[in-house]
DNA sequence: TACATTTGCTTAACGGTGTTAGATTATTTA
DNA sequence: TAAATAATCTAACACCGTTAAGCAAATGTA
């Protein structure tokens, strides 16, 4: 009667086969190329028993998301509690962000829809939350004022996140546009510090 | 022996209105929903005559992309004639393309990839050289020291447009996530003087 | 005017997509 | 062994972009 157990850590084997099938294709082929028959193929299966898994195709790239949140938000956890400062702690966290876009592009489109169609509904997601929250905070430690406003984080959470998700978006989208990656690094680090520097004047 | 012209203007006038119908489904349905059998209903027509006014698809959106540009470069050339000032050049054009997202969404999608699968070959297109041109000539008259190179012209281009395009795209991919109108235009006109300031530093 | 040719447009099809219903096979239970 | 349940597949639907073949009307030519 153990063989319940069994089962049912098949059926959860089969799952991740999918999930990894799909990343996959996408690592290989791009998400264009990415379609519930050729998961079925790669799984050694047909199309329709995925359904069985998913609720459909968005079901797949919702948990593609989740996983890479997951990721992102142990990079920069792990950048957070490499420094002492929060200046510190804020550029490597933000310089996590971009490694992480560039290591894992992929994921990085299906979360932030750079050059991807957005699953409709990806809002009200955990794992989201605890990326901004972290950010969030360092961005509060670095206010000499307090107490600091949620419309202050806010306003300096959009401002780095945004400079940081054009530069991605601008070189995810148009790779080898002239701008090498030494360039890239130098805007960065230099936005991250005026930001930074911005906060207190 | 007139009829000739007039012929020609009808086809041209058709390739006017698949442009249109095209248009008109992607700013009420999406890029998602345009599809040729559907531009096709709307010019009533059949779906495989579109192919005599355009080669696939992607002509369709390569067309498409050449008049959003014409569009944001007339905005931003009205907006820079309208000052002085390089700072204020700066700003009112940064701001003209703020606004030209905003009003033309569907335009900036499809231009600069928020959210949609990008087409692929868009490269030397005559009408983005022609933005790119505006604002730097306009960086470039900000820099206190001559001569100024073209790297860093580059740089600051690449600084500037990475926030805005990240800011458009934050907001164009997550509406109402937030953030309100006034923190948006608060977060963009800061980012846009401390950069401004930044350059003679 | 009569025939030939070109033009405009449609129908039908190909191979692909996501998704669902029904049939089939294999496995488990009684 | 027989019945019930689970696992899986086949077939189909409606859509997609795109192409080939054919029809019908307009045009050019004799």
């Amino acid at each position: 009667m153990g063989s319940k157990e069994r089962i049912l850590r098949l059926k959860d084997e089969t799952r991740t086969k999918i999930l990894d099938a799909a990343l996959n294709i996408v690592q290989t082929e791009g998400w264009q190329a990415l379609s519930m028959r050729k998961i079925a193929d790669q799984i050694e299966y047909t199309a329709p028993i995925i359904y069985e898994y998913f609720s459909n195709k968005d079901g797949i790239l919702l948990e593609l998301t989740r996983r890479g949140y997951l990721i992102l938000a142990k990079d920069i956890r792990e950048a957070r509690d490499k420094h002492e400062s929060p200046e510190e702690k804020m550029e490597a966290m933000w310089i996590a962000y971009w490694n992480f876009a560039f290591a894992h592009k992929e994921f990085y489109q299906l979360m932030y829809g750079v050059d991807m169609v957005c699953c409709t509904v990806k809002n009200s997601l955990p794992e989201a939350e605890n990326v901004g929250g972290m950010l969030g905070e360092v961005i509060e430690s670095l206010f000499k004022k307090k107490p600091v406003s949620d419309d202050d984080i806010c306003m300096k959470y959009y401002t780095y996140w945004s400079i940081i998700h054009g530069l991605i978006s601008i070189n995810l989208v148009r790779p080898n546009g002239r701008t090498t990656d030494e360039l890239n690094q130098q805007i960065l680090k230099d936005a991250i510090k005026g930001i930074t520097l911005s906060i207190n004047n």
